[in-house]
DNA sequence: GACAATATAGAACGATCGTTCTATATTCAG
DNA sequence: CTGAATATAGAACGATCGTTCTATATTGTC
């Protein structure tokens, strides 16, 4: 069995370049010509590997998430006070929306340019969802384990709630929202979830 | 002086057509040939009108944040309880979330789209945006006045909450969030809120 | 070294992009 | 009726779109 010319690039690197441009620009913003370029790789070699431009948008989703994933657990199921990994995250988010070249989410981002009709890329973005979903849950169920939590509350239902504000801080903050506005959203937040403990 | 050949079309009625096709399929999808089809003018009648594509959108961010404005204002600044107003308010935006064919809010769709690389767009957008803050706003300071809050609360920092959740469930929704996810959003808004009471 | 297999480079495809130009139609003032 | 002014219809602009084709380069096997 001949193995023929090998790939002179690497492929989750040349995904990570197709996702960081997808994600400055949006799908339809972004070219054939603009990608290859960035990716350092050829036309041919991107639709040999990804199939097409929307392939190759599915794939730097899932790479996404991934990446999103990882980084949102390492913050809220470290060991110690699930609270105050809470706490962290709501840090984290707020700082992340006060940097320079902001960007928002690449999840958020496709699902207005496109969730409404696009069947497939909806679908993966409700499973992405769901993962991020999951996280959060995990970390205010950990709290209540830990009794810093009553347990009484809806883990589910208050999950949904933060992810629902970070994903409006993303709309809030690329609509020319202030550093104070952002900053009350975040206070608000933070005195909603006071309540349950 | 001489007046020419009179326009064919009303302004308004072109302008709210541009409006849909933009909030439908947002920017970089609505090509000039769409656009025209839609709005029932010639090429000419809509560089003559309205410029060019750039200064299209803005015109038709403008109409539809006046008419959400007015919509906004009719029910939250309506005679009565304003507790009831934002009720009714709150029941309306959950309902159009499960719209057959929902397609969000124009302004959040360009804002996540272009708003972090259009100074232009984005200050349109900032200032849109604050006319929806202060409706939110009036409708809490006439609450606090009729002594249905308490006049302790940051009537400002609500609103901002208020508004950022309702920008958050156009993302949620478009991303696959089922009717269930959005109505605990919802009714974890409504848990903040009566905190204040 | 010949051959099959795979990757790459670059030309080329028709289609569409946003915009402008030309020609024609319709109006009002004189 | 003439002429200036404005609107409209449609052709045309160069540029770019996503995708495919052709030709060449590079590999392992025989």
């Amino acid at each position: 069995m001949t193995r023929g010319r090998p790939q002179e690039f690497d492929r989750e690197t040349a995904l990570g370049k197709a996702m960081d441009l997808f994600w400055s620009q949006g799908y339809e913003a972004t070219g054939i010509q603009a990608l290859t370029e960035h990716m350092g790789i050829s036309r041919q070699s991107l639709y040999n590997t990804f199939g097409d431009k929307h392939g190759l948008l599915k794939e730097a989703i899932g790479h996404y998430n991934l990446q999103l994933c990882n980084y949102w657990k390492e913050i809220l199921l470290s060991p110690g006070s699930s609270l105050k990994n809470m706490d962290h995250f709501l840090e984290v988010m707020e700082t992340y929306t006060q940097t320079k070249d902001f960007r928002g989410c690449l999840m958020a981002n496709t699902a207005l340019e496109m969730g409404h009709r696009d069947p497939a890329i909806q679908k993966l973005l409700k499973k992405g969802g769901a993962k991020l979903d999951k996280i959060i849950e995990d970390a205010l169920n950990n709290a209540v384990q830990n009794g810093e939590l009553k347990n009484s509350v809806d883990t589910c239902s208050i999950a949904r709630f933060i992810i629902n504000n970070i994903r409006g801080v993303m709309v809030t903050r690329k609509g020319g929202g202030s550093k104070v506005a952002i900053g009350d959203i975040f206070n608000s937040l933070r005195i909603y979830l006071r309540q349950f403990q």
